[in-house]
RNA sequence: CGGGGCGUAGCGCAGCCCGGUAGCGCACCUGCUUUGGGAGCAGGGGGUCGCCGGUUCGAAUCCGGCCGCCCCGACCA
């Protein structure tokens, strides 16, 4: 390096000053959330931009966390009776004027085709934004009698909506998801529906992705355009913001009517059916990555890590090498035959270092390695995730129990990354009353506040362009005591959670 | 679309004010030595300086226009 002279500053002290980490080139959570985030999704390989405004590339290992969500929710989905198919991308446009409040909501950020095979369309066709009306057209050719109900469907496919403004993950043009789209004979069957599919979106979020969340009811002004009740399940980010990781609807009567979807009961009297629509997007991989990252980038739960296990060798010169690799070997073949999913990194061409912090860039929950002190006492050596440098480290015997014993590990990390964002969420939680303190506390402080709310859609307007801050939903459980809404000061028994969110 | 910032090698940036053969760190390639927390040394490759036009003998640098990206709002899973 040339000598400093003058104002010139090196690139070590510019990184400083940046509060940038110039080995990992993540800039720091705490110095600018918004670049932290992007700087992992780049180390950690998880998407790239593309060359099409607004929307991204997933590459191979942000795309194996999308799959490891989808095959948690799809099982999930399988075991409450729903069944997979799938619907055209495109719809024509005057299907989407069919309902009212579903036009109003969607028109602006349509994506229409107007030509196709070289000639203008004599109607033009939209790329869907969600498949509520092309679905629904078909349901009404389907539902005759009360025989054919319940109609369970669910969609795993892509949509796009013209956004004013993107994120990688949290908001694309373009985006993949999985829409559910369901028939019943009864309002009843379906709220019961509805919320069904909201506590199998919370057990998802708890179990897979060890992200606590508040399963709750929309407002009137945040629920789903065409909807009569949307309910969502609101999780914590790591800058004490809220993402809704997940909605779930019940749409009453409302596309039943605008597509005709009607059947006889047992008394033979025509009815229109009660529906539901539910939906989670890739946008819960960037829900995993701002609920569970650090300053050294991804932290995955065992849960939906593509790689669970590293084994790293660890050798001193050929002499040392075979033996370590040949032990290391055996361990991945071991876990493997047991279930787990392993890498072996046995590239020569980078050191041992680099392949800690590689694989710490990129989330692995637990790095077993492998050296010869390891061979001499019988162990390897463990270091897991979910805690900061050498506090996560320590040696496993290396015997018949290894197998049973990682796995204990990965259910620890899972449930450690569970509490730590639990724990972040209820330090960063605070109880509310008055809306001057509420307003102040929210440009302080941050993270989520629970008030009494008995606002209407005004009011909350006014909390919005005030504290950019939003009521996030209506936690179903409530504590059942009363007090005055915070903006309006009316008498209710309704607690919600405000936050400013993505 | 409004306000702010920025486009120079794969990534991060300097150079621009004051025009004169395009630089730094990391990454990449080759060789040797290395390997328990991002290895060392030596050598090497890579950029029509976002695009178009103007001024000038000469433009990364000055002027005009356009495009794109990021941050903060409005819209939203």
């Amino acid at each position: 390096m040339k000598p400093n002279t003058g104002t010139r500053q090196t690139p070590a002290m510019l990184a400083c000053l940046e509060g940038r980490n110039m080995a990992e080139n993540i800039t720091s959570p705490r110095t600018d959330y918004a670049r932290w985030y992007q700087d992992v999704i780049r180390e950690a390989e998880l998407a790239d931009k593309a060359p099409v405004r607004g929307c991204m590339v997933i590459r191979p290992y942000g795309y194996a966390i999308w799959e490891a969500i989808r095959a948690g929710l799809d099982r999930r989905f399988r075991e409450t009776g729903h069944e997979n198919a799938y619907f055209p991308l495109f719809i024509p446009k005057s299907f989407i004027d069919k309902e009212s409040e579903h036009v109003e909501g969607f028109a602006p950020e349509l994506a229409v085709v107007t030509h196709g095979g070289g000639r203008e369309l004599e109607e033009p066709l939209i790329v869907r934004p969600t498949s509520e009306t092309i679905i629904n057209y078909m349901f009404a050719k389907w539902v005759q009698s009360y025989r054919d109900l319940p109609l369970l469907i669910n969609q795993w496919a892509n949509v796009v909506r013209w956004e004013l403004r993107t994120r990688p993950f949290l908001r694309t043009t373009e985006f993949l998801w999985q829409e559910g789209h369901t028939a019943h004979a009864s309002k009843q069957e379906a709220v019961e529906e509805a919320l069904r599919m909201l506590r199998v979106y919370e057990s998802f979020a708890v179990e897979d992705a060890a992200i606590p969340v508040i399963p709750g009811i929309k407002t009137e002004r945040e629920k789903f355009p065409g909807a009569v009740d949307s309910y969502s399940i609101e999780a914590m980010m790591g800058n004490g913001w809220a993402l809704q990781a997940g909605t779930s609807h019940y749409l009453g009567t409302n596309f039943a009517r605008a597509f005709n979807i009607q059947f006889l009961n047992e008394a033979n009297e025509l009815e229109y059916v009660h529906q539901t629509s539910w939906g989670v997007s890739t946008r819960m991989v960037g829900a995993v990555i701002m609920a569970h990252g650090d300053e050294h980038g991804l932290r995955l739960p065992p849960g939906l890590a593509p790689i669970q296990v590293v084994v790293v060798p660890i050798w001193r010169g050929d002499d040392t090498r075979a033996a370590v690799l040949e032990e290391c070997q055996r361990l991945r073949a071991r876990l493997a035959e047991d279930g787990l999913r392993v890498r072996l990194d046995d590239r020569d061409t980078q050191s041992p270092g680099f392949k800690f912090n590689y694989w710490e860039v990129r989330g692995v929950p637990l790095r077993i390695e492998i050296g010869p002190r390891d061979l001499e006492s019988g162990s390897v050596t463990a270091a897991r995730r979910s805690r900061p440098g050498s506090e996560g480290k320590h040696s496993l015997p290396l015997d018949e129990g290894i197998a049973a014993g990682i796995r204990r590990i990965l259910d620890e990390i899972q449930a450690e990354l569970y509490d730590q964002a639990l724990e972040r969420r209820e330090g960063w939680t605070t109880e509310v009353s008055d809306y001057a303190e509420l307003s102040r506390l929210i440009e302080e402080k941050g993270g989520f506040f629970r008030c009494y709310w008995d606002g209407s859609r005004e009011d909350e307007e006014r909390l919005q362009e005030e504290t950019k801050a939003t009521v996030r939903c209506i936690p179903i459980d409530q504590p059942g005591t009363s007090g005055r809404c915070v903006v309006s000061g009316r008498e209710t028994d309704r607690i919600a959670v405000i936050a400013r969110a993505y």
